[in-house]
DNA sequence: ATGAAAGCGCTAACAA
DNA sequence: TTGTTAGCGCTTTCAT
């Protein structure tokens, strides 16, 4: 069916190290050999046997890359970062997405695992610290990204939420705004709840109330606008809001503008990310911008180097569009 | 680093045959062994080695799926139901993007066939009959989703787009809309050109006037948002716009809503494909609704099956919202 | 520059 | 029910 080394070596008329040499060390090869061989491959459609390549060499070239959600624009730049770099050092990836669930999540890492990874890259979900030592045991390096679970010796590479909500809120205090709303998912994970620390803290700081806290089951656009029929319905709009990412932050703008209410003249608005549809949304958004591939690249390094222990935390960008301004 | 059976079964005082056995046929085990056997495993943190596994068996328990966009919400659904079927079926998916490159196309085929994937799910983007041939030579069943290439003996599951493009036109029509726009991407893929030749051939039938085709460089939300400033500066809007899909309808809308033009009043928009974000746009959005799970569903079963040269061609189905109603 | 051969970890056929 | 063993396709060491 699939042709393998020994057909290709007879083919050629040389042995199976000489076609393995043509593969891996061609400039061992003499040229005249080198085009016989390759000219075998080619005839017959020879694809090398990845698992006998990495079960001989005990390792193979791939990495996994464990995201939470692949809906999410947020980590599918997370993603791409990570590939591209990969890429580039020679290695492929292996993409599983646990969908928030830890028994997927388990899943997914019994079976990246199995297929032999030489690295992890994972937004945690449920990953508890035996498993984590278990793989560091197998000589996987583990990175965390956007987020750090207690006591687990992996590295990470994170973003301050504190200080991207604290941005948040600086800037709508600045604006003159006083009377806000933050609208988050239930249940809160870690880095939603840290952009809410990190806002209430500015304004605590501030001298300011506690913004009133709307939760919503998803981190959706079909979320944003029920949090925002909410706050409609109290029927007495606060005159910012501040919401845990870009996606709810567009259904509330949305639904905002369907009733009539002027955004930013009534009530301003800040998302967090800077998705692509940031850009694009009926008010454009203003938001706090994650260096999210730099997140993938670095994860991918640290990764690859199988550093020991470091955690890289990168700044947040306040990024001012129409909403708030 | 890495235990093996080997380890294992010495642990358990058994040989590696009854572990193999323990791990593949548990019921041929006696019970009492079959507890040590798994004691053992346990106390290892043994993990099977996938690459022994697929050497031995000849082939891995995975299958491809290489689409050309995850950051399209279109592409992440039909994955998401090729995955759901796939692990149904016992097996793992090894995900791949294209992101529309040939190049990169070529590269992630190899990367799945030296993975020894049994199957293949694609969106082709460059694929020629040659690969293809090849793929199928080596006992790789291919299923096309989305589009089908000429000459290519694989089987395809798409959606009647010429049909969803009609369905599009004939609201329109219905609702007394008479003087069209068509929004597309440039270069314009088959699917995107079978819509726009669905409405045309509709708007042909009914005796219209073919609409204005207006081309924008991606199916992206900005691109909408630069296609309704082009027919902004016309100076003179149509009453109606058919959009390549949602992504670019949503934007269309709301460059539209921003500049005061009222949805539908003024210019009703339809989109393609109705994702996650359509009924949460500031205006929800009357689209084409493409069965996006059920597309990566069938495609995994017919790939599973290895079925030969069957064609399913699903039907859309329109979605009234209030863009166009 | 090339060939011969061992062995990676596993499964399955066969033996006991 | 359990043990023994050949061999999957490849890489690599050691000869030649």
């Amino acid at each position: 069916m699939r042709a393998s080394i020994r057909e290709v070596a007879r083919r050629a008329g040389v042995s199976v190290g000489t076609v393995s040499n043509v593969l891996n060390r061609p400039e061992q090869v003499a040229e005249a050999t080198r085009v016989r061989v390759l000219a075998a491959i080619d005839e017959l459609g020879f694809v090398r046997n990845e698992a006998a390549r990495a079960l001989r060499k005990g390792s193979g070239r791939t990495l996994g890359v464990l995201v939470e959600d692949l809906a999410n624009p947020y980590f599918t730049d997370v993603a791409r970062g990570a590939e591209a770099a990969l890429n580039a050092g020679g290695f492929d990836v292996l993409w599983c997405t646990s969908d928030g669930s830890p028994e997927k999540e388990r899943r997914c890492l019994d079976f990246l695992e199995e297929q032999g990874v030489s690295g992890l890259i994972v937004t945690p979900v449920g990953l508890d610290a035996r498993r984590v030592a278990r793989l560091r045991a197998h000589g996987i390096p583990v990175v965390f990204v956007d987020r750090r679970i207690a006591g687990v010796n992996a590295c990470s590479v994170t973003v301050d939420h504190v200080a991207g909500g604290r941005l948040a809120a600086e800037h709508l205090t600045a604006l003159g705004r006083h009377d806000l709303a933050f609208v988050t998912a239930e249940p809160e994970t870690p880095p939603l709840r840290q952009r809410r620390a990190g806002a209430l803290r500015a304004l605590t700081q501030a001298g300011r109330t506690a913004p009133l806290t709307i939760a919503e089951p998803a981190l959706s656009p079909a979320a944003g606008r029920r949090a925002a029929q909410r706050l409609l319905d109290f029927g007495t709009l606060p005159d910012g809001i501040l919401c845990a990412n870009d996606l709810i932050a567009i259904g509330v703008v949305n639904e905002l503008v369907r009733a009539g209410v002027k955004v930013p003249q009534d009530v301003a608005v800040v998302g967090y990310d800077d998705i692509e549809l940031a850009a694009s949304a009926v008010v454009p958004l203003t938001t706090v911008r994650q260096p999210r591939r730099d997140l993938g690249r670095i994860a991918t390094e640290l990764a690859l180097a199988d550093a020991e222990g470091r955690h890289i935390v990168l700044a947040p960008e306040l990024v001012v569009r129409e909403s708030a301004s």
